[in-house]
DNA sequence: GCGATAATATTATACGATATATTGTAGGAC
DNA sequence: GTCCTACAATATATCGTATAATATTATCGC
């Protein structure tokens, strides 16, 4: 009721990635309560406006100088550091951890680094862990993959056909056709890699697209994964992935 | 000072997944403060024990049922939802979320899970990621790799031969050999996911060898390794790695 | 000059109170 | 009878303060 009068993309991007990951992911929104101090503070340190060393005032004077309370404060840095931002030592403060101890592919931490325009270089960092991963993924899922499977790939694929990645409906379908086919890997590890990408980089290109819509039709490669997925031919279906992502990639730095 | 103290090889390992992740690593060590709810928590979870879906009490019941104030509770949600694994609303309480959206991957968690004896297919998936990234990211890093970084691969791998894996600066030697090698890579995403799953399968490696230690003999493979990232062979760094992997699979099965 | 010890500042934890949001229910309109 | 709207109950969200634990720092003694 209340999900479907936000701005479109985002709350289903947002549930993509994590279906609410708290009073945080919610006020990213926009509006709502006043806190959403964890990702104020994460999109601080990731833009290097924070470095790494970077020590905070103590809990009570920062609480009072952002104008909340030392519990509120005291959460949201328990928040960053769970991910891996930050660490606080009695005595010593909160300071900012050195960049290796990030856990950069948390997807809170991806959403957020999309959130404040992720540099260029991270971007190509992550199209390269895509083009790493998903095509050996796909050969996986290829060799294990159920009928039922098949069955929904061809759904999702016929769906994207239809509506084209212009409106909300054939994105969702492009969603669903890469996610069930990370699923028919059998493998948790790569789901939870792969999903939280996919959905980050997802946030670019649709945020792009807004400016200059893709020329590209981009039903002919994703046909070809589908049949190299249907006939359970591993190779074919890396090589298909591999090259969808590519044309992705050139797709994204076309519009950069 | 402190760090010293401890269990020599859990202190490494918590240092190398993540110099402190807060006090939550601090306690796993034994003793100090009688917190770690966030990870008793997550290992229930993760166990199966509280199940996707399981609501927990109110806060406040549950703090006085488990003795701990409700800040403290508070926090260690707010650890546990951070990390994807629980979510909590006003007027609907805190439930354990479905496993699709848990960060499988974070340090922590990996860590939790192997405190906890991890599932063999959940171990199986780790290093069919394994095999499905670090080949790759072999390839990369020899291409790019500096004269440098192949003069600190050399040493580490010196350092291994004479310590050999049963002590513990050859295990050091041995993380070092490989961490150099990831950030040969130039890719921070890269980086962040092989260390951490690297350093979680540290963990069975070495507490399965204290029951029969290896008998293999671990440096042939690497000195492979290390041959073609000093030629700045892709593909051969790439087989040489995949093999190398394939082995530690193979003693991680032979001593289950 | 160095080492042990005490002082101190800061986080860690605890507790109680208030604000706020969501959900479930009841009531009314069509 | 079904749907929508308004309201109230309840649990989380936030706040403020107090106490304990602890690491740093300084001081004192040797």
């Amino acid at each position: 009721m209340f999900a479907a009068e936000r701005d479109g993309v985002a709350a289903r991007i947002n549930s993509i990635e994590r279906a609410g990951a708290g009073a945080l992911i919610q006020t990213s929104g926009g509006r709502r309560m006043r806190g959403s101090v964890a990702q104020q503070l994460a999109v601080m340190i990731l833009s290097g406006e924070l470095p790494p060393g970077h020590v905070f005032p103590t809990e009570l004077d920062y609480a009072e100088q952002i104008g909340i309370s030392r519990s509120s404060l005291r959460e949201a840095f328990r928040v960053l550091s769970a991910k891996g931002l930050v660490e606080s030592r009695p005595k010593a403060g909160t300071r900012v951890n050195p960049r290796r101890q990030w856990s950069l592919l948390d997807p809170d931490l991806l959403a957020w680094q999309f959130a404040a325009e992720p540099s260029a270089k991270f971007l190509r960092d992550l199209f390269e862990l895509r083009l790493t991963v998903e095509p050996n993924a796909a050969a996986i899922a290829a060799a294990r993959r159920s009928d039922d499977e098949v069955e929904a790939m061809r759904r999702a694929l016929e769906k994207m056909a239809r509506h084209g990645l212009a409106t909300e409906e054939g994105r969702l379908a492009d969603q669903q056709f890469h996610m069930v086919m990370l699923e028919a890997t059998r493998n948790d590890a790569i789901i939870a890699l792969a999903s939280s990408i996919m959905a980050a980089i997802a946030w670019t290109t649709i945020y792009k697209q807004r400016n200059h819509a893709l020329k590209r039709d981009p039903i002919p490669d994703h046909r070809l994964l589908y049949d190299a997925f249907a006939a359970g031919d591993a190779e074919a279906a890396r090589h298909a992935m591999a090259e969808l992502i590519r044309l992705a990639l050139a797709d994204t730095e076309m519009s950069a």
